[in-house]
DNA sequence: GTATTATATGCAACGATGTTGCAGTGTATT
DNA sequence: AATACACTGCAACATCGTTGCATATAATAC
């Protein structure tokens, strides 16, 4: 519980008891979380709107960064540490068809591209769709 | 204009002035657009309503597919024929930061990964951001 | 421990986005 | 021209996200 406020406090953050509820949320499940989710698990102590500013707050100062599926928009965990600075995350999202849950594969790098003459690329996004392992295994 | 109407009738779908305009909207634009974007160029003459549920028919039948990126949810065309069986959308999406277009770069296929063992890959989506030749240009 | 200051929260209200039901209109077919 | 079916517009609603302001809370100084 202590790495909760020494995280926040990394990045400059008071805090409060929603921060370390959202912050915490996102340590225990291990998968993407939407605005929604982290209302149907918290909303009955915050209000919504403290939750919305609470992502944008993680967003910009780097704790977390936004994932993108066919469904929505969805938040993870930034594992390197990012910073309000810099941000880095060119790893790789993959989301079951099966289960729903998105989740980062932190240790794929996205390959290359040889882009056409004249695109200067800046950040990538790759997402996989497809079944993950525990839904496999079933 | 007759291009449309055959487009129409190649997916099964009635010709109205409603669908051949947004269709026309898609030709012309290279770029993908969202409900909003033509609820801009249309919405004078069309209803909302009339506007999603078009896009969401041209979805079924594989007239258009999705496009993510940060800002949310977009529409483009479907290069080679999809239909309403089968949909084939390995290609690249290039969002430029600057003028805030996206494109589908046809011709890039998405290199291979290798994913960790129990991963079953079923579809790939991958936005390159950055700045594209007509705005390195200036 | 208390006072001060800056920041975070809750509430209310609003705007944008997307969906559904139903009556009326238009398209394709005979 | 008549019929059957599909599309459209309207109204109403549900969801999602934002803003302003008064109050409460956390960090800092005393």
């Amino acid at each position: 519980m202590e790495q909760l406020r020494e995280t926040l406090k990394g990045h400059h953050l008071r805090t409060t008891t929603c921060r370390e509820d959202v912050l915490s949320t996102f340590m225990n499940r291990k998968n993407a979380l939407s605005h929604g989710d982290l209302e149907g698990a918290l909303g009955e102590n915050y209000d919504r709107v403290t939750i919305y500013r609470t992502l944008k707050t993680f967003l910009e100062k780097g704790i977390i960064h936004k994932v993108l599926d066919d469904e929505g928009l969805r938040y993870a965990l930034c594992s390197h540490q990012c910073s309000e600075e810099k941000h880095q995350h060119d790893h790789i999202h993959f989301k079951c068809n099966e289960c729903g849950k998105t989740n980062c594969l932190e240790n794929l790098h996205i390959p290359n591209v040889a882009l056409p003459t004249g695109y200067q690329p800046e950040s990538f996004n790759l997402l996989i769709q497809g079944k993950c392992p525990e839904c496999l295994a079933n």
